[in-house]
DNA sequence: CGGGATCCGGACGGATACTG
DNA sequence: CAGTATCCGTCCGGATCCCG
């Protein structure tokens, strides 16, 4: 799974710095958000806050996932040492994936997140709304 | 500005209140992230914490960006309420972005995404870097 | 059950040319 | 300077078939 961001040029790192504050806290971000900004990648590391689950559990669980593509997130997730994958040579196959210490340490940064979103959600759609209506940007 | 995940089905949300805890916390974050998740958006909302900027002066800034782009980005933040477009008519033209509230108390759970990148960026790719190295994953 | 392999449409995003 | 319009390649992501 390479990162859908190719590459931010460092040039904008650069002008992060002459902009006066770290640009740790706006290129790495980039980096992070290629990670898991992806289509179902938060959505899997939530859901496995609860504890480990099997494949099928989670596919049915996320509901509109195709197999191809989970099967691609926990890759990644793996290859990134967020997520464990764990695998009992049982008939039938079983195996278990679940949260690393650090796949669950991500599960605070991502509910700051969710608490934004969830507080300014309504004050989005509604300045979206607005914004689509009267299209004043076509020349007013 | 299309959100470039069309869609999280609700049964995922269902699900995650199911597995018992906040769909808040992982369904509307999915949405939040359709918004900033893309190439360059936090980019821009970084750049604009530390005041107004000109199209131009980002574009220099961000350094790998494309005019089209970056038209794309300030438009979609617009809509959203998170940016203000200021412009002078004057000769030559003068256009200004800025942050709105809504657009600055974004920064806030970004930084706190971005010191969480900062703390285990190596991590990961070590992680990254064994991972791809000794492919146990083909069988071992 | 838990995937891998393949095909394919569509969205994302860059390059270029043109405008006011 | 600040865009808009167009063309075009790439890659994301779904559907389907197959395998151990």
């Amino acid at each position: 799974m390479k990162p859908r961001h190719k590459n931010v040029p460092e040039q904008a790192l650069l002008a992060a710095v002459a902009a006066g504050h770290d640009p740790n806290n706006c290129t790495v971000v980039s980096d992070v958000l290629a990670r898991i900004g992806d289509k179902w990648t938060v959505l899997v590391v939530m859901l496995l806050q609860n504890g480990p689950r099997r494949f099928n559990e989670l596919k049915r669980m996320i509901g509109g996932i195709s197999q191809r593509m989970l099967t691609l997130t926990l890759r990644g997730l793996e290859r990134d040492g967020l997520v464990t994958r764990t695998v009992y040579p049982t008939v039938p196959p079983r195996v278990d994936y679940a949260l690393t210490d650090l796949g669950r340490s991500l599960g605070e940064p991502v509910r700051h997140l969710g608490a934004w979103a969830n507080a300014n959600a309504a004050t989005i759609m509604e300045a979206r709304r607005i914004f689509d209506t009267d299209i004043q940007h076509l020349d007013g």
